[in-house]
DNA sequence: TTTTTTGTTGATTGACGAGTCAATAAACTT
DNA sequence: AAGTTTATTGACTCGTCAATCAACAAAAAA
């Protein structure tokens, strides 16, 4: 009973499945036929609509990668001001859309892909890009020449706070992962000149 | 032509060539052949000799966690009081043993490997809390009551410069993550109490 | 010298999984 | 009504790989 336009409903549930089942395994190493299964659909389709594994993937990271910068750009429209802008990026980075047990999972991951695949480097390296450069323009008129390095030291103490979130058992807390990059900004920020 | 006393030596063949498969590979996706071939010898020699692939690994990130320990624990012997004991910590974090390309890629690997089989999980989870307990004891003296926040703070900026490393094409810059943690040691310690 | 222990490998097994294909069916087009 | 496009799957192919085995070689022990 095929009704049409299914594709793009397909699709979706397969980049949420692919997303959930890495996320729960944990590893890059689930099947096809797992991702089809848990998307109520047979591998056969999945192969039919995304053409291979690694195209999967990527369409799963690029759906991590957007969700993250939706969040972000939402909560960036609301903030006024450097500093409020600086905050919304924190926030949006530990929004709970994104900071959840199953997509931490799936992010690490992905990092792991981006060594492996050129096209996920290359996802990775858009969204390293963006948060660099949005951080470095709300710092810019706070800290002045300071910024670069701050900027550099933030994206990293977020990844790392990722990172460990990811290691550690049970449900992540967003708050205190935004409280942990808060009090790193409010030393720097204390620091005259 | 057997010789004897051969156990050791192919083992530590194996660990060492285990590392720079995944490093090089990007991946935990190298097979025990790959991995047979680099030491020299065969995948069944291999299997002789550690029974699996899982003890391959596990060894293998046994290895790069115990050179890590060494490398700081022998900077820290050289330091005398908190100030130059955090900052052997820091330098010997990215000390040239452990910082390099293929330690790095490994590096990663191990943590996503660490989500998925439980020994990995403990060995990292010893790794993190000796880390995060050296860092303590060298703030308490320094900053008192805000040691732990801070600590946390360090040992997730040292993962996620690593993390930046692992993902940024090129030969790694030490002094560089050196100074990047030290900037953010600095603007925290400024701050009075 | 016979036996045991240690070292070593080529060949094989057995499982699993990505990707393809042929076939079926329901909708849309002409 | 005939033809085309879209949806869908079970069955199959083909390759890969971890793990095992049987066999051989040499040193050490008996």
């Amino acid at each position: 009973m095929p009704k049409l336009g299914m594709e793009p409903i397909r699709k979706a549930a397969l980049v949420k499945a692919t997303i959930a089942e890495i996320g729960q395994a944990g590893s890059l190493d689930v099947t096809v036929g797992q991702i089809a299964r848990r998307a109520g659909m047979s591998s056969a389709l999945a192969h039919h609509y995304f053409g291979g594994k690694e195209a999967m993937f990527l369409a799963a990271m690029r759906h991590v990668l957007t969700i993250y910068a939706a969040e972000v750009r939402g909560a960036l429209i609301l903030a006024d001001g450097p500093e409020a802008r600086l905050n919304a990026i924190i926030v949006g980075s530990f929004a709970p859309r994104n900071f959840r047990r199953e997509v931490i999972g799936a992010w690490l991951n992905f990092y792991v892909l981006a060594l492996t695949v050129p096209a996920a480097g290359r996802l990775l390296a858009i969204y390293q890009r963006r948060l660099r450069s949005n951080l470095l323009h709300c710092l810019r008129p706070m800290v002045g020449a300071r910024a670069p390095v701050l900027a550099d030291g933030l994206a990293a103490l977020i990844d790392g706070v990722y990172l460990r979130e990811a290691l550690k058992p049970g449900a992540p807390d967003a708050a205190a992962a935004v409280a942990q990059v808060r009090a790193d900004l409010a030393a720097h920020l204390a620091l005259r000149t």
